[in-house]
DNA sequence: ACGGTTTGGTTTATAATATAAACTAGTTTA
DNA sequence: TAAACTAGTTTATATTATAAACCAAACCGT
């Protein structure tokens, strides 16, 4: 019998996690804000946000700004109670019991 | 400019994370033990302990005990840090500013 | 007005990781 | 003594993360 719960895979990823953090804490945020507040590269940021898309824990939405593509990222309801669980089930993995 | 600290790819991981989770706090532990708490297969939980072992962050101690084999695992003091450096990078990802 | 550079991305290929399946070696039980 | 079980390891495969290559359009100097 285990007495660790799954993390959701999907936050277990350390980019995604961070991005899912920063949207918990601003709602929304640019593409590019969020590739520098995570250092990621421009390829692997576009990759994970569409798997947050996906599973439906973000909102992406694409317009134009100053003649420029911008891509907008939105945490969902689903989202935020994602991380909510995810931050939950690893407090198992944290909080040794002495 | 990266808001978040790297993980220690060696600790995020479901798996591994349970099992140092499990050594800070009964500092050593048959692999049985291990196997039952984390749920793990045998064939996974070999291969993870052997990384931990390669990491310097368990000692694994091979005998027989009635007349079955018998693995060992303990916590090194390399591995107690690792994890607390671990849990406090982490926190950066899961506390979030309002 | 053209060639090079920059912005803001996506797609694709590869490297790394996790996981399960298959296997080994020996023990117990019927 | 054959089947089932204990306690693992090794190997193959599936999944994931990441980087490299690419694309389209805008800007910038000459």
């Amino acid at each position: 019998m285990s007495d660790f719960k799954d993390l959701d895979p999907l936050l277990h990823s350390q980019l995604r996690l961070a991005v899912i953090s920063l949207l918990v804490s601003v709602k929304e945020a640019e593409f590019t804000f969020l590739k520098e507040k995570t250092n990621a590269t421009a390829g692997n940021l576009s990759v994970q946000i569409q798997k947050l898309k996906d599973a439906n824990y973000i909102e992406i939405t694409k317009q134009f700004k100053d003649n420029y593509p911008q891509t907008m990222c939105k945490i969902t309801k689903t989202g935020i109670e994602a991380f909510e669980a995810y931050v939950r089930d690893l407090r198992q993995y944290l909080d040794v019991k002495k």
